[in-house]
DNA sequence: CGGAGAGTTGACGACTGTCAAATCGTGTGG
DNA sequence: CCACACGATTTGACAGTCGTCAACTCTCCG
């Protein structure tokens, strides 16, 4: 009731056709029968960076697609510790249908539109529309290698493998977003905090820190400000990362 | 060509009806037409303890379902480092719809009997019967949970508490197969090396070694063999594990 | 100007990895 | 039936990476 209603820039209602994730979104395959379907059910909300969509546990009655802005899915254990499982980025999907309560912490780490189902309206398009369930699988199927690539990471990198692989993840997507190519001289803002990158990649803050020191000190990447980072060769940050060359993908 | 042909226990023809894992796998849902149309496409094949399946890169034209034994899916870094990102046991999917390559290197830790589909077919059956894709769905946001909770293991988990979950994890899934609560006293049979432990938890053989005649000392848990536990106090192994005490799932 | 939050840097120590050797268990050849 | 070999596991000694605690800088904002 508090700061949820009161959000910032209210998205006006959005026709499907001309939105910005329709091609990559769970609703990506949809005909226009179909789009006709979801366009009289969804609702858009909007959330301020900082704000915590829904909490570990809670009961959570709606699903929906980030459709701007970046979000993460964190695990707690008792004692405080956190680790970050998932960073979703616009067009990837929140909730699982079936699924009465929340699982993670979703948080808003910057402003962030979402176009939402109730969950009840929702399972019953994905039994009426296989489109829908057909490409929710393909986006599962990809999470589920992201996370398996990222567990390689958390399991077996080093300190400066972690960091060095974690730009290159952020460069590639932002690349593929603007759909320009990841060679040569790259150059990209951080959209986390040290202390989000942290938790992303089972690190203390601190050593993040330094590590990003390290690189910068070996002319890995350069440093604008905070969160501007240029990266004279990709190849080279690829390299620190120990990721063989060829692809690297992401959720 | 060479022992892929010469394989353990030749798994004659079962039919699906009754089949052990009928309830679990990706056909739980079909109704008996759809059954038959699985009937006359799968096939069986048999592997050895500590064969390879496929190795990652290669082609890859089938997928299928583990019958009986045990797998694992691992990653392996350019230098040798590797990380197991997958444990597949009885029910569990292989394979990918709609990918030409495996990602993985797929491994048979236990004499292992897979229910397999050609590839093309089975893309052919997901579009006609939709309770294949459904239950695919279903057992992939299951695994992605697990990926997800494996995740918190190895990232912010102690060496100590990593074993003490792989215990907890093993145990449970072993009660739940067998139909028996994991509560007091339980015992069960590791189906891993230490070193095959150690690649699941991102730790060196001698750590997991360590740790586990250290959880051992303490009587947390007492061993006959190498590979027989007994946990006196489930809930007190849950403590070590670190999480809370209510439920913990895995693939 | 003071304060708060994000980030950096330093000193130190603990945990876990590395290298090496010893032990256990099992299967094989004599 | 026993000795030996080999793989799996355990244990020890030592080193390095990364975490902890703490001080300090920088920027933004009231």
């Amino acid at each position: 009731m508090q700061k949820t209603t009161a959000a910032p820039a209210k998205f006006t209602h959005v026709q499907c056709g001309s939105c910005p994730i329709r091609h990559r979104a769970v609703c990506a395959r949809c005909d226009t029968d179909e789009l006709e379907r979801l366009e009289e059910t969804k609702y858009y909300r909007s959330f301020e960076a900082g704000q915590t969509i829904v909490w570990s546990g809670d009961r959570m009655d709606f699903v929906g697609s980030v459709v701007s802005g970046i979000a993460t899915l964190t695990q707690t254990m008792e004692d405080g510790r956190r680790q970050m499982v998932g960073l979703l980025l616009p067009s990837d999907f929140v909730g699982r249908p079936g699924r009465e309560t929340a699982a993670y912490d979703v948080v808003a780490t910057t402003d962030l539109v979402m176009c939402c189902f109730r969950k009840k309206p929702f399972e019953t398009i994905m039994l009426d529309t296989p489109h829908v369930g057909q490409r929710l699988l393909e986006m599962t199927l990809d999470e589920l290698d992201a996370a398996r690539e990222w567990m390689l990471l958390l399991g077996r990198k080093t300190a400066r493998e972690k960091i060095a692989s974690l730009i290159a993840i952020i460069a590639r997507r932002d690349a593929s977003l603007k759909l320009q190519s990841s060679e040569g001289r790259v150059v990209v803002d951080l959209p986390l905090t040290r202390e989000a990158m942290s938790e992303y990649l089972g690190l203390t803050l601190e050593t993040v820190s330094r590590q990003i020191s390290a690189l910068k000190r070996d002319g890995v990447i350069q440093i604008e400000g905070k969160r501007h980072i240029i990266i004279p060769d990709f190849d080279l940050l690829i390299e620190e990362a120990g990721d063989d060359s060829d692809g690297g993908f992401l959720v």
